[in-house]
DNA sequence: ACTCTTCCCATCGAGAGACGATGGAAAAGA
DNA sequence: TCTTTTCCATCGTCTCTCGATGGGAAGAGT
């Protein structure tokens, strides 16, 4: 019966993207940085995503290297490649595009 | 390589749900309110409208009876529930909080 | 009378995406 | 030693969207 979807589908890629574009992260902290700056709204399993990750690595948008984390731990790094940053923008913009048309939708009187 | 979507994925019971709030339509009718109320981004197919119509009245969001459309054509009319008005409310504050949080990410400097 | 377009219904199969469950492993602290 | 936290990843399932497809009936044009 329960149909909480933690996320909007669809825009994953473009968070990560997003959260990635101010510097390198490993995927467990992409997740907290989504959850922390969302105030715990957006809350990324990481069974959604490694998988996105491995969408963006696929299409050439992120690189990653194998690193060690703060916390000592092995992790690897993800970060924007040059594609990346160009498809952060075209995705940001078609989501705005969709978002003020839905909007559009729900404030007709 | 092309994925023109043109809806944002779990999206639609929300619009539908809106487009019906003011009245009867039939399933025509409703893509092409959504359409024209959103200047031509939201173009809902025939493919998906048809298969989410079904989901609200599996839910009882919906409900429809067999009648004439304005062009004379047999055309099945679906109109709000309730519980379906009630749905809409639901869907409508949880798909603003979602946006909400994800301004928040993509305006984070 | 015939054809074309528009209107209106609906299903099927493919593909994508999100997620619960699961399975590691290693560090730190109790 | 035991538990918690941090970090990786996959598998199977479910849901959703959409292109393709297949009607059928009204009206307009020729």
């Amino acid at each position: 019966m329960e149909k909480n979807s933690e996320l909007l589908p669809g825009t994953l890629d473009l968070l990560i993207l997003k959260a990635l574009v101010h510097g390198t992260m490993h995927g467990y902290g992409i997740a907290q940085r989504l959850k922390e700056v969302s105030d715990d709204v957006l809350q990324v399993g990481e069974s959604s995503l490694y998988p996105a990750l491995q969408r963006l690595l696929l299409n050439g948008w992120v690189e990653a290297e194998w690193g060690t984390s703060q916390n000592n731990r092995r992790a690897r790094f993800y970060h924007l490649t040059p594609l990346g940053r160009k498809q952060l923008g075209v995705e940001r913009q078609e989501f705005q595009r969709m978002i003020t048309a839905i909007q559009k939708v729900l404030e007709t009187a």
